[in-house]
RNA sequence: GGCCCAUUCGUCUAUCGGCUAGGACGCAAGAUUUUCAUUCUUGAAAGAGGAGUUCGACUCUCCUAUGGGCUACCA
């Protein structure tokens, strides 16, 4: 069937979104951008217990800054408004309703305290409680009590469900577009709950389908989590009777924590020391703080690159992508089956490879806000100048400022290690010398002052890295820093003399 | 426990029956260099195990093992 294609992107508001979520909701992007379809945002808050404030925009903004464009949904708006599920409470009913009519779903009157001592009491046999076919006539259900007693218990208020009647000893056979042919048989199935009248809302499932089919979505991209309610799905499909509209499923592998066992969770980033949440998080409840690829210091097109990369490869030797690179050659066909273990240090990788891409006016924009903090204040171009110097050792921008920060302030101490080695013997001698000579020169510019005093060095015979070495200490302080010239050259004929000055002054040569 | 999914270097992965099993991160060594980096070169490093199908299996099938997911009036 050929249709338009529409994808939705479907968190529930339960607190932040973590990478695993970003990953989803950028598969998702990107299999539309390439169809020419649509993005949708829609928002699943049908468990009015788990409801976290702030979650919501938490995760716009996370898309925001991820460059993951929203066409539809919540925020955005669209032909099937609203998009947030608790917008929608008075549709689904309806459609529970259409299910108990048509023989496909049933009324149950149970407590979820009733069922608890069940599945309690099933355990201690060494037993399995499940509530499908073997028991639904055995408990107060519309499929045991008299029409007469549900009406009356629904009429004087009693809580009750609706759930879906699970056939017995089926065989359903399923599509994934990820993980192809796959079969269940109904039996091991249960009797999922579709709708509460407590809060008068539909569960996931309900909501899902429901919403699927009204907002004419052609692909479900989610995690593999997903996938055991997958035969569920596609009898409430069957039961509406939309089979032939029902979207096609893809169902992701999961993102696993680095050292293996398990999903990465929400606790694993502080422990081991990476983000798990594309954004700095405050709980509101408990206060508690996360951090964020964003607040890191990460670029966003470095983080988006990384995440493609986890689950999904292009088939050839690229690393680099582009968003528009990725949506150029996404596919759900070159999408892996099994579950990937986050790396917290390739995230590092990808971001130092989009840092020594940076042009220095975009890097400028970005150091200033740092610079400023130490109270520097210059020019964009000069800010952008240092920073591009020394780009190629920083994996992130907050990392400049140690690289860079003799570009703008002498050096107070001496790095003990640089000093022993150089600031002894006939390196003072040597280093007067060349104050002399530096002292000389009228155009201080790179070339120029590498030319004289290159040649000086020759003509005195010197060694090229006790000279460079010892001026290196009275200018960065440090055994670091790009070619000495790069040096000079910035910081002017003035400050190099008075930066010499200040080591014969500071400190007392060793023998 | 039951059901489902998965299984190539430590990690992310390529390979869609012909492999001397390729790349990347990380690691190690070397080269370059006035320092620190960068960069470059090189190296170590893998088909979970067992049956089958086949002239030929990493690739297909089955079993076992291992890992993971689900098993809520959560999504």
């Amino acid at each position: 069937m050929n249709r338009p294609v529409r994808v939705r992107f479907a968190p529930s508001p339960t607190g932040p979104l973590h990478i695993g979520g970003v990953r989803t909701a950028l598969y998702n992007y990107l299999f539309a951008r390439h169809h020419g379809g649509k993005m949708i945002l829609r928002i699943e808050d049908t468990d009015s217990q788990r409801f976290v404030p702030g979650a919501e925009d938490y995760i716009i903004e996370s898309l925001r800054w991820c460059g993951i464009e929203i066409d539809e949904g919540v925020g955005v708006g669209g032909p099937h408004a609203p998009y947030r599920q608790s917008e929608r409470r008075e549709i689904y009913l309806k459609y529970a309703k259409q299910l108990v009519e048509a023989g496909w779903a049933y009324y149950a009157f149970d407590t979820s305290e009733e069922l608890d001592v069940l599945r309690k009491e099933a355990e201690s046999k060494g037993e399995t409680f499940a509530y499908n076919y073997s028991v639904r006539e055995k408990l107060p259900t519309s499929l045991s009590l008299s029409q007469e007693e549900v009406e009356e218990r629904i009429a004087r208020g009693d809580i009750w469900v609706i759930r879906f009647k699970m056939p017995e000893n089926e065989v359903v056979e399923m599509d994934d577009l990820i993980r192809g042919h796959v079969k269940v048989n109904t039996s091991t199935l249960d009797d999922k709950v579709l709708y509460k009248s407590a809060d008068a809302l539909p569960t996931y499932h309900l909501a899902n389908i429901v919403d699927d089919h009204l907002m004419e979505i052609s692909h479900v991209i989610r995690g593999e989590e997903w996938l055991p309610s997958l035969p569920l799905h596609y009898l409430l499909y069957k039961a509406f009777g939309w089979e032939e509209s029902q979207p096609q499923f893809a169902h992701l592998p999961l993102l696993l924590k680095p050292t293996g066992g398990g999903k990465l969770s929400k606790r694993d980033g502080d422990k081991m020391g990476f983000p798990v949440f594309p954004l700095y998080w405050v709980s509101p409840t408990t206060g508690e703080t996360a951090h964020g690829y964003r607040e890191d210091g990460y670029f966003p097109e470095a983080f988006i690159n990384m995440l493609a990369l986890l689950g999904w490869n292009p088939g050839t030797e690229q690393e680099l992508f582009s968003m528009q690179e990725l949506i150029d050659t996404f596919s759900l066909e070159r999408v892996s089956k099994s579950g990937a273990r986050f790396q917290p240090d390739k995230a590092k990788w990808f971001n130092a490879q989009y840092m020594h891409r940076k042009s220095d006016a975009e890097l400028a924009v970005l150091y200033q806000p740092i610079l400023s903090e130490h109270g520097i204040e210059v020019a964009d171009e000069v800010a952008g100048k240092v920073a591009g110097i020394m780009k190629e050792r920083a994996t992130f921008i907050g990392d400049l400022w140690d690289l860079t920060s003799y570009f703008f302030v002498a050096p107070t101490e001496y790095e003990e290690k640089q000093a022993r080695k150089y600031w002894k013997g006939s390196n003072p001698a040597i280093l007067a010398e060349l104050r002399e000579v530096l002292a000389g020169i009228d155009d201080f510019s790179l070339e120029n002052t590498e030319q004289i005093v290159h040649a000086w060095i020759e003509s005195k015979g010197y060694g090229m890295g006790q000279v460079m070495n010892t001026l290196r200490l009275a200018l960065v302080g440090a055994g670091k820093g790009p070619g000495m010239y790069d040096v000079t050259s910035f910081l002017g004929k003035e400050e190099c003399l008075k930066r010499i000055d200040a080591l014969f002054a500071n400190l007392t040569p060793a023998e």
